[in-house]
Formats: C-alpha cells, sequence, structure tokens
DNA sequence: ACAGATTCGTTGCGCCGTCAACCAAATCCG
DNA sequence: CGGATTTGGTTGACGGCGCAACGAATCTGT
C-alpha cells in the first residue's frame, strides 16, 4: 500500500530482504539437523547412553593425546559453563570419566576418560555411524557430503572470525 | 591388529565405516545450526522475543489461510505434544495469541494470532532477515545456498518417507 | 610484592522440555 | 446402537540448561 508508483522506484523496501533460497537452506538446516539428531540420540539412549552429548565429550577425551579440562570441552559441545559442569557431574557419576586435579593451575580440573568409558564409546561408535550409513544411503553420495561440509563449514569459519573471539572455538 | 593380510581380503571390517566426508558434513550441520539459531535466537531476544520458537509460531498462524490447531503447528515447531501446549500458554499470556473452541472438534482448539501478535511478528522479522543478510553475505551466494536446500532438503524428505508418517510433517 | 582484574569451575535459582498418565471427544466395528 | 480404540490437548513429576553470583587461583602492572 506505500508503494504507489513502482516505476520510479527501484526499491522500495529498505529492510534487508533475504532471498528465498537463504530461507529455505536456513529451514534444511534445521529440519536436517533435528531429524539426525533424533536418529542418532534415540538410536544412542536405547544402548544405553542417555544423551548425544556423553558421545561428544567422550570422543574428545579419547582422542585428544593430553588431559582436557572442562574449558577445552566447552567448544565441542553445545553448553555453558555450568551446563557442562552438571553433564560432567552425571557422567562421571556413571563412571565413564573420572575428574583428578591438575597439578599446574589448581583451579583446573583434569576429565580423563575411564576404561568403562573407553569400551561404551566402542560400543557407541557403530550404532551411531549405522545411522548415517543406513540413512544417508542412496540420499547424500561422498562428493555431496563434502558439498555441504564445504559450504555449511565456511558459513561456520566465516561467522567464528566475525565473533572474533566471543567463546566458541570448534574442533 | 586383526587384518593380517591386507592383500587377500578387499573388507576386513564390516561395521558400517562412514565417510569422513559425511562425518564432517554433519558436523558442519551441527556447527552452523547452533551458530545461526544462537544468533537470530539472541537478536530476537533482545528485541522482545523471549524464544525463537515464538516466531515460528508466530509466522505459521499468521501465513496459514485457516485457523490452525496444535496439532498443525506440531510439525512446524521442533517440540512435542505437551511442549508445544506450554509454549502456547506462554505465547498466549503474552497476549500474542487467543486460543479458542474449534466448533467442528470438541476436543481442539484453534490458535489465533492476535493484532498485537502480528504487530510483533512485524517488527522481528526484519530483524531475523538482518542476521541472515548480515552474517551471509558474500559467504553463502544464492546459488550456494540453493545448493544447501536441495541437498539437506532431499536427506529430510528421504529420512521422512523412510519414517513413513512416524510423526513430523514440515512445511 | 601486592592490589585489582581475569580465568576456571561450581552452585542456586528459575525456565523450558520430555515422558507418562489422564480426560474428553471422536471414530471404528461387530 | 454400544463398547473398544484412537485422537487431541492438558497436567504432574522430573531432568537438563542458562544466567548470575560466587570462591579460589592466576595474571597483570606498577
Amino acid at each position: 500500500m506505500l508503494a504507489m508508483n513502482p516505476a520510479t522506484s527501484e526499491k522500495v523496501v529498505e529492510a534487508p530482504l533475504v532471498p528465498v533460497a537463504v530461507e529455505s537452506a536456513w529451514q534444511a538446516i534445521r529440519g536436517s539437523h533435528q531429524i539426525l539428531s533424533d536418529l542418532v540420540g534415540k538410536d544412542l539412549s536405547e544402548a544405553g547412553l542417555p544423551e548425544l552429548a556423553w558421545y561428544d565429550v567422550l570422543a574428545s577425551l579419547e582422542c585428544s593425546p593430553r588431559p582436557l579440562r572442562p574449558k577445552d570441552l566447552l567448544c565441542r559441545v553445545g553448553v555453558t559453563k555450568s551446563g557442562l559442569t552438571r553433564l560432567i557431574d552425571r557422567i562421571e557419576s556413571a563412571g565413564l570419566v573420572e575428574r583428578s586435579s591438575c597439578p599446574s593451575d589448581r583451579r583446573g580440573t583434569f576429565i580423563a576418560i575411564t576404561d568403562e568409558g573407553r569400551q561404551t564409546l566402542a560400543a557407541m561408535r557403530p550404532i551411531r555411524n549405522r545411522v548415517f550409513a543406513e540413512h544417508l544411503e542412496g540420499t547424500l553420495s561422498e562428493a555431496e557430503a563434502e558439498a555441504v561440509s564445504e559450504l555449511l563449514g565456511g558459513v561456520v569459519a566465516s561467522v567464528r572470525s566475525e565473533l572474533e573471539g566471543e567463546d566458541c572455538c570448534e574442533v
């Protein structure tokens, strides 16, 4: 109702106009994230791992050559400091990790994966992989997966660099 | 340690082996989802919209030609029945939507967006769009966004069709 | 050396979400 | 029709998470 004479004005709106492609890309990201998280989370929880985040913690701990501290884990899991404290509490009381004190910094805590934690992780890994293998078979070729990884990885890197060390860090 | 003679066995492992591209695509999906949700959620909440999900509800209600009921909204937002009930509770007590009874099915409830809800949505839309415009500018071209939408949209559709009407439906 | 600022991890509080149970209404089917 | 099943939405109990405040340890600058 405001644009009375479109022939004389090239841009009648100055609000940022997001192309439909971006909008639907965003919806696709949300959708795929939710559906895949659900799938993996459900299978893992049926196999005995209560939360998807446990997997991230255990995997990060196992593949790291040196002992990790909560602050190192912060970037690998999508929670805040306090959330991480309680997450570790739970995993520890399940016997999969162990806290120990860090000698070089007496505020710090080392989080170490236990043998049981390693066994659990070993049991969960194929389950997790099977979900991807089964549900992406024939839908997302390796080349396509690489393209997704390239494009979205670029987005993540770009946004991270804009925020310039606000908090995150990623793998 | 098990594969003693790789020359004579083509496949030594039978556990599903997920290609690295799929793994990193998954990480990219998670990362981009988290970082973009954070960005949008933070901007919207600073502008007065407490949760990102409110936007989805309001937008769904506004663009629908006919009145919607909770069960219709279930697919648009990533929550369960009970979660949706309470979500609507909150939005309603903020005055942005209104419940009314559905005449054709007396178990049902109509959720209608109020004028205030429409105003709020109108105020939020450009804020949300600005986030994408600013942070994807120069990082994700329209063609690339389309590619992402195509690939991940395909994944979503494929998985949904496998699950064959388990629950979700999507836009 | 020392006061102030910063970092690391924990904790109290409140909000939000799921699960399971529930009630009411509708649908199915002999 | 009339009982059994299914569907739509709400509620109670419970658990996870973020925010803000805290205490302890470290770092900084003079």
